[in-house]
DNA sequence: CGCGATGCCTAGAAAGACGAGGCATAATAG
DNA sequence: CTATTATGCCTCGTCTTTCTAGGCATCGCG
């Protein structure tokens, strides 16, 4: 996957409701219609530095099936920075667009 | 910038026109409205990667102002491999468009 | 004459994604 | 009952790509 998504994706796939990072995996497949599918290796990592930055908090609990997790939610920055990597991402998909269409 | 989409645009600003380096700069800055801008840091390796996979040939030519310059153009290959990068990113842009539709 | 633009290049650092592994428990298949 | 799959967490090393910062040469212009 294109590098500097996946904040962008792990951050609202949270928006959504609090979650464990397993959970996230399965939530960013589900709502791409199966085209993406981020792996463990890239997601663990990238959930402690969104962490380190404030974007999200975390804690231990036990889900609806008995086994414990860590659940991560949203902070206020957390959702400010969403809005503006969503900004940011529109903008790269415009530029990008304009490139495309030139002749 | 983000990282996997400089090909992509090398590519298809050479698809308009054999170029040199410093020139596909250029063209990427204009036809992008400014919006971007590749530092010659990034583009003169990339330009030697894509190079190396037969993506685009050289030679060294003179411009129209006296100057020597090396000038790339697309092989076939080059531009197949366009192609597929095109498809490939649209597959991206609608993937996260979708996740971000979700509720 | 000096400086900015044009033109090429490299080296090193930083970042992020990934594969492969390790570990534990629960559910399911055979 | 046992073996495999799914759930859940993590780390390490590698790879790729981009950027910053430099170096070098020539041309045009003030």
């Amino acid at each position: 996957m294109l590098q500097g998504t996946l904040d962008m994706l792990i951050l609202k796939a949270l928006s959504l409701g609090a979650l464990h990072g397993y959970g996230v995996i399965q939530r960013i497949r589900q709502t791409s219609d199966e085209m993406l599918n981020v792996e463990q290796g890239s997601l663990y990592p990238a959930l402690y530095r969104i962490e380190q930055k404030g974007w999200v908090s975390s804690k231990w609990e036990t889900n609806e099936t008995g086994r414990r997790a860590k659940f991560y939610s949203l902070t206020r920055a957390g959702r400010k920075q969403l809005e503006e990597e969503e900004a940011s991402w529109d903008r790269l998909v415009l530029a990008i667009a304009k490139v495309r269409q030139a002749t």
